[in-house]
DNA sequence: TTAGCATATGAGATACTGTATCATTAAGAA
DNA sequence: TTCTTAATGATACAGTATCTCATATGCTAA
């Protein structure tokens, strides 16, 4: 599992420093760092709380240039964003392939990851008929989760 | 069909003004100047579409008392809130009453509705089955309409 | 190694959305 | 019309993200 992991890291740098090369982008001090703190996280994670990171771990690293190279990495298809309703900005691996889908709860503001499930294909054919060219689809639940339920009393 | 518009707008306004009376609010200049501006609104729209259009209109109503009243929409069950992956507070009316999800197209920010289907089940039972209660969802595709697929050429 | 140039960076200013504060205004009951 | 209380606007503020620009640094060529 933690060798899968490191294998998994190294495909993605490769595939960070080929992005930057035909960009002609250079290897940055700030980038390494940035890509680094972003192969730590799982799962989710947004702006905010990679600025805090790196500012808690005191790396030399500014807050401009994280939102710099966050975009690098979108560019390079590294991570991706995802739409919620706060003024955050989320984002999650790419790596993991599999399309999945959230449940957020609304208290302590968890996410809940689930697999997709091939009748979304539905939809897909519904909009595909009206012309419409889906380049991607996010399904998103909300409400309060087991452990908050339990919490209320 | 504008009938039915009418007679609607009746119906959320009697609505509108049970809610405030309920909550011992008043029907002031502010929220009826509001209200008609959302109830002239169709589909979606966000806060600040709705403040730019009051303030190029010279309505007499200030960019806090656009927030404060959308709030009052919200409570009274008129309009809800959506979640879209932008710094904006996205709305919706309520009356339309059947669940639906959206597609938005990336280029002109333009929304598709379309009904939702009974397939979305699939994941209610296997979100409850984890003991987490669900409050909403909405699918959210993104991609790009028909209009600017012609427009690329 | 070094020089020279183009890119990356940080500090600070700025944009933008949404809220809080509080003195003033106005709704609605008596 | 008067009085009480809620609503409002002006202003300041909070928080996230971006822009600007002088400086620092990576990279290439010699």
């Amino acid at each position: 599992m933690l060798k899968v992991d490191l294998q998994m890291i190294e495909n993605e740098r490769a595939k960070f420093l080929r992005h930057l090369a035909k960009a002609g982008r250079r290897v940055s001090h700030g980038r390494e760092i940035i890509f680094d703190e972003v192969m730590r996280s799982h799962g989710h994670f947004t702006a905010e709380e990679l600025v805090k990171e790196c500012l808690q771990k005191k790396l030399k690293v500014s807050r401009p240039t994280v939102f710099r190279v966050l975009n690098d990495l979108l560019e390079a298809g590294i991570i991706r964003e995802t739409a919620f309703g706060d003024k955050h900005r989320h984002f999650e691996h790419v790596y993991d392939e599999k399309p999945h889908h959230h449940a957020q709860c609304i208290r302590c503001h968890n996410f809940i990851e689930f697999p997709d499930r091939k009748e979304d294909k539905i939809y897909h054919q519904y909009l595909e008929k009206q012309g419409f060219k889906i380049l991607g689809h996010e399904m998103h639940f909300y409400g309060i989760c087991k452990d908050c339920q339990l919490k209320e009393v």
